[in-house]
DNA sequence: GGCACGCTGGAATGCGTGTTCCACGATAAC
DNA sequence: GTTATCGTGGAACACGCATTCCAGCGTGCC
């Protein structure tokens, strides 16, 4: 009794301490379906308190048959991007009694798999999946495999981009903000555009690239295909691609990267070389990204309300009702043009 | 059959699939102290892989008597400062068997205590608490108390820069990085300084605050009580700091921030107020978050590699042993000086 | 006054797994 | 040929809790 006192206090102590029996103790503790008088029920949560009693989550769990975690899966929780979408769905799951597990796949698809096997062991009562799916046709299978695994045993699974899998669905609009954007950057006089795009498989940058070429397109201006360049999703990947454009700058207008990072990357590589932004070449991102709100020029880019989309998700994972047909929340973007683009007077 | 097939497939199922004892299905999976016949193991984890059984992890963790869950506390998800140390973590925890749960207490210290409840409650194998405590006494002592109760049920405590828990610990060197940086600024010429501080309930900040004000002193600078500026701890909690700052610029050399974001916020309010940085007033920060890399002109910064932080921490979880005494681990910060300061030639 | 009923508390069962204890067959040693 | 030993598989129990079933008791109704 003086050397290891292991072992946690349990329900069990506590009802011999109150003089009761587990079931009362339980009862009075979880207010269950059944009442139980005052005088004892206050024995008890005495007896509790002063034990320090936690219950064990694993046994009631078992108990009960079901969870109340909620495994969130994204790519890289030091990208803002992701840690932006993973507090729209911690602040989102304050006060629903749900424990958020945040798994990292650090971009390697097959842990993403593997996170949600674990999941499934845990027995969680959902997962999200959040981020670009890879398009990798063996990964996406598997992966379409496991999630019906998942969903066979009693859980339910939400999607955040992932526009293949069939589950609810919160769908970024990234194609329809592309064209948007280039629209706007048309308007004010723009023509002669280049593109830092990023690994095709990427779906999400894959569709702002298209995207944007849509909105040229029906503006009367097309995207030659020297003027899409492909680098890493990166701030690296945007700076070494912008590399690769500088020796023909002169030729060009305007620079859109498909997400902030990468435009980033892209102004300093345009610093370096003594391009100016705007005066010498207008730039555009995606996403802003709120820590990079305050790179000088400011950024011209769609703004995507993130927390939004995480707060979204989690609610699809509240109502989520398996006769319900898939469901699909559409997140539009908006246009926010700042000092990183000017007005054109040709 | 048809409708239903609510809950998941049990070592039962298994079990009997293969045509053996629980006893024999659970020793074949887990390869225990006892070896099982090869045939009949290979039959086994055929019947496991055909019906795709994932162990129930709260069953396995109630049986052994132990988890392998590991929750991490922080203030703010989406900051940069916490995302990193959270990626650090994860990333040391790759291929360790542990599950890594966050929680984000959106700064508000009762939930870091509730966080802690709740992981006892999962009977984690360990909590690791970052951030900077709020140097509020009920709640220090509360949460003191509900650590000690974690610990008395089995579980590891790790901390990071929370000095005053007694637990194994992982220190940033905020006061020293401070020094360091004054002693660096007042080198490169600038006398008048003023700082951007937070909150002093914040040990981080008030560590660097008085950190910096003593690597002044030692090179014979004094800081005035006007010269120390406070707002919260946020990039708009630095803009509004150096608004309140700017009506006596001129008055002053070199503005010291003490975090990033802060630094960043007030570079912004300088550039509304047309005062330029570095050639009116030299500005820096504290962290060197990478997303901040890139704003113009470039911050110098102590930089803090924010994700050897996390990976130590995970470290002294491993490692963990609760006969020896309180363990430290001392990280410290670099100088980088770029061009937001400059040499002065007065 | 007897009986049905509502209410409260206790004993027992089950959740899915790890593990201990026991039985059985085979082999080796004498 | 008999016994000790080893290897292997099955039955039973424990983990901590929710919950169902059952017993006792007081109250109201006829």
């Amino acid at each position: 009794m003086t050397d290891q006192h292991r072992g946690s206090v349990t329900l069990m102590d506590v009802a011999a301490r109150a003089g009761v029996s587990l079931a009362t103790a339980s009862r009075a503790l979880n207010g269950s379906n059944r009442r139980v008088g005052d005088a004892l029920r206050q024995r008890v949560l005495d007896a509790a308190t002063s034990l320090n009693y936690a219950p064990n989550a694993q046994a009631q769990a078992m108990a009960r048959g079901k969870t109340n975690v909620v495994g969130l899966v994204v790519h890289d929780i030091a990208d803002p991007y992701f840690s932006s979408i993973a507090a729209g769905v911690m602040e989102a799951a304050e006060g629903h009694e749900v424990l958020v597990t945040l798994a990292s796949t650090l971009r390697r698809p097959e842990r993403e798999i593997d996170y949600v096997v674990a999941l499934r062991g845990q027995r969680s009562r959902a997962v999200i999946l959040a981020g670009s799916r890879i398009d990798d046709d063996d990964a996406a299978e598997a992966l379409r495999r496991e999630v019906e695994n998942f969903e066979d045993s009693g859980g339910t699974v939400v999607a955040i981009t992932q526009k293949q899998l069939p589950v609810d669905t919160v769908v970024i609009e990234n194609r329809a903000g592309a064209r948007d954007l280039a629209g706007a950057l048309v308007e004010l006089g723009y023509r002669r555009f280049a593109v830092l795009a990023a690994s095709d498989a990427l779906l999400t940058a894959r569709d702002r690239m298209h995207g944007f070429r849509e909105g040229l397109r029906s503006h009367g201006v097309e995207l030659g295909s020297d003027d899409v360049v492909y680098g890493p999703f990166t701030r690296d990947g945007g700076y070494e691609a912008m590399r690769g454009l500088l020796s023909r700058a002169d030729e060009l207008d305007c620079v859109f990267a498909v997400n902030d990072v990468m435009a980033v990357g892209a102004m300093a590589a345009c610093r370096e070389h003594g391009v100016r932004v705007p005066d010498d070449l207008g730039l555009a991102g995606f996403d802003d990204i709120s820590t990079l709100r305050d790179v000088n020029p400011a950024l011209t880019t769609v703004r995507l309300p993130l927390e939004t989309v995480g707060a979204t998700a989690f609610d699809l994972v509240l109502t989520s009702d398996s006769r319900e047909r898939i469901r699909t929340r559409r997140i539009k973007g908006e246009v926010v043009l700042r000092q990183s683009t000017r007005t054109l007077n040709p």
